[in-house]
DNA sequence: GGGCTACTATGACCGTTGTCATAGACGGGA
DNA sequence: TCCCGTCTATGACAACGGTCATAGTAGCCC
């Protein structure tokens, strides 16, 4: 929400990457996104002189960046680090924001892929990009916890990918549903890899 | 593939379907639709007098059936019916297009979502409607198998989260990893929901 | 054949899109 | 004051989108 800080060039990445998770790529104009991060249209082509595409590359990125960043704040924030307890936060973002402000916006990454992974290869690359340095973080969260490495990278893409596909769903039902049910149905797998200790 | 048979309303429905799937709403355009069916442009108002919204739409519900419809299949294909075995046909159905005919499509009624879940409310309810169809016949798949009613629902909509999430990270990546890492990761918790019979 | 419905064929309209071109404003050094 | 690089402001353009209007064809019943 913090829009009028930082220069206008951040603020339009930010946009653009508010307005794809609302409406996807196609469907987001340049100057719908000047406008949302009340920047001047001119301004478009001199920050963003590779157009769109740049633009949603950027915007990519940054969701991603984001996304990894958040992955440390919730270890941070949880008062015993466990598997389940970091996935039910990660889902706990989105049931908040679903609950107080409504199904208006999904994953910006997926958003991308779905909309750009077979026309515009750069995008693809970034989206991918992206998903990777999300899942790292969190793998890198669970192998903190005792998870073994390999073992770490498949639990991650598993939360992410049950992650993702939960979100689409509960956009489709307007209800944080199928959110809860990922959350509640993975978290005694999760907890089971990390080993077990006696006590403490 | 069958395009020549069949009416060219039907034709236009799958290939709406197949355009999405690839390209995401925004981009397809009607005539692209036309011309993929190998269909008069001119029958696009006749039989689709709704316009694109009722294309898409059509082409999500169609998603729905098919999706739902392989279940059945999938099921009698398999020599003795586990949730693990119908998750690995499941998530087959996707790493053997992937590899044979490359990363182009993704699921036409994620896509949909994504693109139209807060600009269009008919299809979004559509793509509710075909999650919902979908979700009941693995779950009834689940039933069949001897887990729980409530348990069952829970799983179906747990196995279509993480395909769904595992088919954008698939095709971001142009590598079917995430697909074989939440089929492998997934297949033990399924099982288990099964009551232990004595052997047999 | 006459009349009817189902379907097809095109061309035009109008809004929007991404992009470009051109020109203007601002701000600091020399 | 002049210069120059950074940024802003707008208007235009060409392409494409969905949709509509109008006219045409095919087949069938009476």
């Amino acid at each position: 929400m913090a829009v009028s800080e930082r220069g206008p060039r951040e603020r339009m990445v930010f946009s653009a990457a508010q307005l794809i998770r609302r409406d996807g790529v196609g469907p987001t104009g340049m100057r719908d996104v000047a406008a949302h991060a009340q920047a001047p249209r001119g301004s478009l082509q001199h920050y963003f002189p590779g157009g769109k595409e740049q633009l949603v590359n950027e915007a990519v990125a940054w969701a991603g960046r984001y996304a990894g960043n958040r992955i440390a704040r919730f270890l941070a924030a949880l008062p015993e680090p466990t598997p389940s307890g970091l996935f039910a936060e990660m889902v706990r973002q989105w049931t908040d924001e679903y609950e107080t402000s409504g199904f208006a916006g999904g994953c910006p990454v997926a958003a991308a892929t779905v909309d750009c992974a077979e026309s515009t290869a750069s995008t693809r690359e970034a989206a991918s990009a992206a998903f990777s340095t999300w899942t790292g973080s969190v793998a890198e969260a669970l192998t903190g916890m005792g998870v073994a490495e390999e073992r770490a990278a498949a639990l991650a893409t598993l939360m992410i990918s049950s992650l993702e596909g939960a979100i689409v769903i509960a956009r489709a039902e307007r209800d944080v549903r199928a959110l809860r049910t990922v959350s509640g149905e993975l978290g005694p797998l999760l907890d089971a890899a990390v080993p077990k200790t006696v006590a403490d």
